[in-house]
DNA sequence: AAGTGGTCTAGACCACTGA
DNA sequence: CAGTGGTCTAGACCACTTT
């Protein structure tokens, strides 16, 4: 009957999604307890909640208290990428780095800005434009504004030699935030500074962080025209 | 000295990501132990373990047996987004979904589709170009191939009603894949099904996805130019 | 060889939520 | 209220690496 049995969570875990695979447990259907399935595997409990948990984790099932688990319906898929700072980007292609910064000035920003920094419509903040190069080719436009309401320190920060895209993640604290992804015709100064035909669209990635209540900083990166953002599933 | 003692990991964790936001312990420093940090705090290692487990997937924090647990230098950040079904999609939009299809036969593809597919020279597969629509404005383009020799029970599936998108995700058992974004100018046969002007660039998706070592399907969806894929972080 | 993280167990209690 | 998942604990053994 039962082969080899392991009783790791991987193991475990294995087990339960070819079952589901299988159709031995459908979409939508309830799926014993954690109490059953540790003695028909013949392991704790404590290793079931395991496998189960990550397999909830990734979107496979769905669990609710006294309801139990379910084979979930939608199998929507959660897919990850990892977001480096740009400089080890160009470095695992193994070219070599650097950076221009093109602007570095306090400016009351557009309101567009503004409101995605929730700042008051009289209020200044850092803009940052910057160029960043892999082997002398033009690889990243970086448009930054950011907070100096929140981040005071930055004031005092040479970034003609750190990137700001740099010290921010090396010296701000965790912070949440959100990454929206979209295809757009890069504006003129995108244009010359990337060295492009005008006619080529580019991924354009706009990211703003927060601590807390406060925004941290918006950036939008605009990648060369061929550039790729890989997930894995 | 200690305040409110609650030994969840969730506290834990909160906890030991003061310290790293603090500079307590600095990026590529070596923290302490887990059976240190256990008596720290006050809880069994178990829990000290969880907390950190669940740092070190997110990439705050690296961990390697015997050596230790350092704070993550390259704070690259992994976000992650989910990927519905597009029926669900849309309708999470509170729009009505429907799809066309505009071709289903199978033929010999293309040499990149062959090389994706890992088929050879004279293989054919099955190609799927369909529409996608919410509340009757086009959504997202599909052109998808789909590998015979592994899915063969697709022939004898109705296409028109169910679309192949629902249909392999609800019935093809989980695979492993990539899933890959890039800005592109919609072709010809684009732009007239999803009725655009032929100027406005487009995110295309391409997303290849494998049982085991066989491949199942590759596809390429276009969304409308607006559209953006969003992420937490 | 030794130290560190990785995991399993058995038992316990808690927290949510459906009936 | 009762059943299910969520978590904590203490102790044990294992597996991987660096020394």
């Amino acid at each position: 009957m039962s082969s080899a049995r392991s009783h790791t969570w991987q193991d475990i875990q294995e087990r339960i999604r070819r079952k589901i695979e299988d159709r031995t447990w459908s979409p939508g259907d309830l799926i014993p307890g954690e109490v059953a399935l540790a003695e028909q595997f013949g392991c704790a409990r404590t290793t079931v909640n395991r496998a189960l948990r990550e397999l909830a984790a990734t979107g496979v099932i769905d669990r609710k208290r006294k309801a139990g688990t379910r084979v979930a319906m939608n199998k929507s898929r959660r897919v990850t990428a990892e977001i480096p700072v740009i400089r080890a980007q160009v470095e695992a292609l193994e070219k070599e780095y650097r950076f221009e910064l093109l602007e570095n000035r306090s400016l009351v920003p557009p309101a567009y800005i503004l409101d995605t920094l929730r700042l008051k419509a009289d209020h200044k903040a850092l803009h940052i434009r910057s160029v960043h190069y892999a082997d002398d080719k033009p690889f990243i436009y970086e448009d930054r504004w950011i907070n100096t309401r929140t981040i005071t320190q930055i004031k005092k920060i040479d970034l003609t030699h750190t990137s700001a895209n740099e010290w921010l993640v090396e010296n701000v604290p965790f912070t949440c935030g959100e990454f929206v992804v979209v295809a757009c015709m890069p504006g003129k100064r995108v244009v010359k500074a990337m060295q492009l035909s005008s006619k080529e669209p580019v991924l354009e990635s706009r990211r703003t962080t927060w601590i807390g209540q406060k925004s941290v900083t918006t950036v939008a990166l605009y990648y060369q025209p061929d550039f790729q953002i890989r997930f894995d599933i």
